[in-house]
DNA sequence: GTTCAAGATTGTAATAATTACAAGTTTGAA
DNA sequence: TTCAAACTTGTAATTATTACAATCTTGAAC
């Protein structure tokens, strides 16, 4: 399934998730900036064109959203918390020196060890940190 | 290398670190307490014998162990981190039902995707979260 | 279209982990 | 013993997030 915004909006509606102004607002909004943006970087962005919108709104649409399944939490810094709008398993990379956080492909199943195998596992994260190609080219 | 608290004081001896009687109590805390203790723990803990102790001190000896790379910083929590005196490469498990952090063993190096290959990392981390065995057999 | 209750939004206040900072204390070399 | 550098401490500031109450919106039933 596409992570295009009419797909989402969908699968909302069949989860009888009412979709406010704002609800959808927040949703298109993950979908097209894919940076695994901050709840103040959403809110800065969507206040231009809603300027009553308010931070708890984005908070609890984006709670609500983590539980219906439809966008993942990254707990990859260690003040704020951003989040991702594909929820399929890929890691993430932090460059220490740009801040941009880079998604790349990695299937962990494979080598999740024995000693796990009674535990029940919700989610998995692979965070690396370090710095990107673009940065190390620069300096 | 064992992490013991000796090998340890030898090698923060060897990076030129001095040793204060309150970051030699912390890191022999750490050492004998392999929970991934928050500050918190350490200053409630640490309190009883060193009833002067700030916590503005374990923050600060635990940033100066993280430089000197005797510690490992773990954020698989949203609100408080946690600090890890081994830090060789291994995966972390939350239970959310008993809030304990498990270790396993996981060398996520050979699945490291071709796209990463000439970004630099510093480091890796693995978080599951789930339900341990012992919850899930208890419920 | 109107009514109305359930649920959503908003702004403010509260919470809590972490950091900044300045004053006091310890340390170790000369 | 002296003294400067470094460490510790307590308080205050910062800041992301949550709690909460008042207001507004929504959509189903009539």
């Amino acid at each position: 399934m596409k992570l295009t915004f009419e797909n989402l909006k969908q699968e909302l509606k069949e989860k009888n998730v009412s979709l406010s102004h704002q609800r959808l607002k927040i949703l298109e909004y993950l979908v097209q900036n894919r940076c695994h943006p901050t709840v103040e970087q959403i809110y800065s962005d969507l206040q231009k064109d809603m300027p009553t919108l308010s931070k708890t709104t984005i908070y609890n649409t984006l709670r609500m959203l983590e539980k219906a399944g439809l966008v993942k939490v990254i707990t990859i810094e260690d003040k704020e918390t951003r989040y991702d709008i594909d929820t399929k398993d890929h890691g993430h990379f932090k460059c220490e020196s740009c801040g941009n956080i880079f998604d790349f492909p990695i299937d962990i199943d494979p080598l999740i060890p024995e000693e796990l195998s009674e535990f029940k596992i919700f989610s998995k994260d692979v965070y690396f940190n370090g710095i990107c190609a673009r940065c190390l080219d620069i300096a």
